[in-house]
RNA sequence: CGGGGCGUGGCGCAGCCUGGUAGCGCGCACCGUUCGGGUCGGUGAGGUCCCGAGUUCGAAUCUCGGCGCCCCGACCA
């Protein structure tokens, strides 16, 4: 585990003048995101370790469903594009090589995937499975914006089910909604799941999920066990749009702006039918395979939860994104007594297996505090002289900055490790 | 794609209108100071003023062209 003098955690005091959502200020002045052009943006430690736990948390929910983990380049060639006619969006960039081989940057794996499947199965024996991967997606947005949150380049989770009917779809997209609900739950964002537009995609369903806050590019509508967006929400029965309200018979309805996280889709024979992913079911009879994807965006996520949960001091991560469980300040010079009860709380908790920050830079106090509270780790333990008069060791739950109490100075490893797991397991 | 704004050391800005060869705060390096909330003082390093062309004795500043970035809207797996 890092000690921030050695750690690449370059944090500002102001953020770049032309950021305007709190997690786009805050991402870069906490060092953990940086820019390199419009909508293109390098992951530096600390932020691809919170990147790197959505990740984790996506990967053991779609395993535990079943899906298989691969992966799938995200050059292509351009033929099954022109099959499914997505050759003509606009955002998908086109490029060609030395020979002058047409080439596209995939910005979903529908084409590929597909192509796949076509030529591995045969059978209505060989179905139904799940296969996802975690890919970089290229679009050429109109307007990238808001940091993280709108690029040009981002890591998808994609996930594609392969079904011999209908029925088989569904019972998949409905596996998926369970495992998408747990992931939602598991990151500790607030989130609504609602019925989606099918856009671009083709196909007969779809749900996002969409996590609200501030920055958020779309609109949701909300009312008593009811959550839509707004694309969608005037083909719902009932309900009706007065001037720029919303009513849910008779009911007034709430709006709230919201990030899409996720997005999940039921494509049904869309791809397979272009590209020719079939199967002989029992009777010899060749049948188009049907499909449903599901992606989800882990930077969105990320970006989400830093708008839900900072406060004026910063970034305040819900325990499951935090890219530390702990962050140490050491506030006692090398060669006090201080650093030494600092170092050895340091080695405790990390031969412990807590994830853990270590602040033993030779800097002012207030700088230090400055920087875990804008870092966001759920805990902070300072060791100062102050902890030497009292035998504790000052803990501050990073959420709400509370107090709490304090853990004792010199208390058997396995004693210190019970207390800062009893601690952990009392936060949000 | 329509509208608006901006580009000057790592970050935030001034200077531009009224051309004279670049300045401030923070940060950084070193010295001292301080040592539980971005301490204080001193010394110092660091800049193709987005790029190109033009006007001029002289361009960060004026003119033309280009590039880049942000915001609003449209669009949006």
């Amino acid at each position: 585990m890092p000690r921030l003098s050695e750690y690449l955690l370059p944090t500002e005091k102001q953020a770049p003048a032309d950021a305007e959502a709190v997690s786009h200020k805050l991402m870069v002045r906490a060092g953990l995101v940086r820019q390199m052009a419009a909508g293109l943006w390098t992951w530096l430690p600390a932020g691809w370790r919170v990147h790197q736990r959505v990740v984790g948390i996506i990967r053991e929910e779609m395993d535990a469903i079943g899906g298989q983990e691969m992966l799938m380049p995200v050059l292509q060639p351009a033929e099954p594009w022109h099959k499914t006619g997505r050759i003509k969006i606009e955002e998908l960039f086109k490029l060609s090589d030395r020979k002058g081989s047409e080439l596209v940057l995939a910005m979903t794996h529908e084409e590929a995937v597909t192509f796949h499947m076509a030529q591995a199965v045969r059978s209505y024996r060989d179905l139904p499975f799940i296969v996802y991967h975690f890919q970089v997606k290229e679009r050429d947005e109109a307007r990238p914006r808001a940091g993280i949150l709108r690029t040009r380049e981002f890591i998808m989770k994609d996930a594609y089910s392969f079904d011999r009917d209908q029925a088989g779809m569904d019972k998949n997209y409905d596996l998926h909604v369970g495992a998408y609900d747990r992931m939602m739950e598991r990151t500790g964002l607030r989130f609504y799941r609602v019925e989606g537009d099918v856009g671009m995609m083709g196909g007969t369903g779809a749900h996002e999920y969409m996590a609200p806050c501030e920055a958020g590019e779309d609109q949701i509508v909300l009312g008593e066990g009811y959550a839509a967006n707004t694309e969608v929400a005037l083909a719902t029965p009932g309900v009706e749009k007065v001037g720029e309200e919303y009513f849910k018979d008779g009911q007034p309805l709430t709006l709230e702006p919201a990030i899409e996280i996720a997005n999940i889709f039921k494509l049904g024979t869309r791809y397979s039918e272009p590209l020719g992913a079939t199967y002989l079911d029992e009777t010899g009879a060749d049948l188009p395979v049907w499909m449903a994807c599901f992606g989800i965006g882990p930077a969105r996520i990320v970006a989400a939860a830093v708008e839900q949960f900072a406060d004026e001091h910063g970034i305040s991560w819900p325990k499951a994104l935090a890219p530390f469980a702990v962050h140490i300040v050491s506030l006692g010079k090398a060669g006090t007594s201080e650093r030494e009860a600092a170092d050895t709380l340091y080695a405790t908790l990390t031969e412990g297996g807590v994830e853990v920050i270590y602040d033993d830079r030779e800097i002012g106090t207030g700088e230090k505090f400055a920087d875990a509270e804008l870092l966001g780790c759920p805990l902070r333990l300072t060791v100062g002289r102050r902890s030497l008069e009292s035998g504790e060791v000052e803990v501050q739950v990073r959420r709400g900055r509370q107090q709490a109490p304090g853990l004792e100075l010199d208390a058997e490893p396995a004693q210190l490790l019970a207390a800062v797991d009893e601690l952990w397991r009392s936060l949000p």
